[in-house]
DNA sequence: ATCTGGATTCACT
DNA sequence: GTGAATCCAGATG
């Protein structure tokens, strides 16, 4: 069920951003449990992406965490106010990393309530890098975390989306990337309603 | 030591 | 649609 360390191993990013998809994340801080379908990422391709933090390979305090072996949280705080949290993938040294966009809210529903101060059924709880995050309470803290540990780990429940309901698309928010932002690294799944905007082909 | 801007979201108009 | 909130990492002096 918990995903192995070898599956965050795999060096194709573009695949593994496409393959979460259906998985479900995990967290337990403080003994309560919360869980979300993951619906929706984006792949960064290392040291070629001029929009990842690791382009042209740079090496600093915070992008260290990514040039880690596969398998931990890349936690980054953005705008002052919002935590993104990535996976970690692929080799030491190869900082490719996977950000997740949107989550559907699976296990502890009452718990992203309180944290998000909105009812379940709306779909803005957790649609977002920034809301998914802070639904499952995900903080800085869980920066460099290893993902098969028992504070944040992700689970194939035997969701599988067909290929005709995820759809790829341009990456959000990151024009100043010019070229690369034209790539067709982000997916959701077609018609699911914590996909953010915009959400259409 | 100081300055700048971002892988965003929310509350208004 | 528009603007405000808000803080750390990275770059520069």
């Amino acid at each position: 069920m918990k995903l192995q360390p070898a599956y965050y191993l795999n060096e194709d990013v573009i695949f593994l951003a496409q393959d979460l998809l259906g998985k479900v994340l995990f967290t337990q801080i403080a003994g309560e449990v919360t869980a979300g379908i993951i619906v929706e990422t984006e792949a960064y391709f290392g040291v070629n992406d001029k929009a990842s933090h690791a382009y042209g390979g740079r090496r600093t305090a915070r992008t260290e965490t990514m040039y880690s072996e596969g398998g931990i949280a890349y936690v980054y705080l953005c705008y002052g106010m919002h935590h993104l949290f990535n996976v970690v993938s692929s080799v030491k040294d190869e900082p490719h990393a996977v950000l997740i966009r949107a989550i559907e809210p699976l296990v502890g529903k009452e718990i992203m309530e309180q944290r998000r101060n909105m009812v379940v059924t709306k779909a803005a709880i957790s649609s977002g890098p920034g809301s998914a995050a802070k639904a499952l309470g995900i903080d800085r803290s869980f920066n460099a975390k290893n993902l098969t540990g028992d504070e944040i780990w992700i689970e194939d429940q035997g969701l599988k989306y067909a290929d005709d309901e995820i759809i790829a698309s341009p990456r959000v928010g990151i024009a100043y990337a010019k070229e690369h932002a034209l790539l067709p690294w982000r997916f959701f799944v077609k018609g699911n309603k914590y996909v953010s905007k915009p959400n259409h082909v």
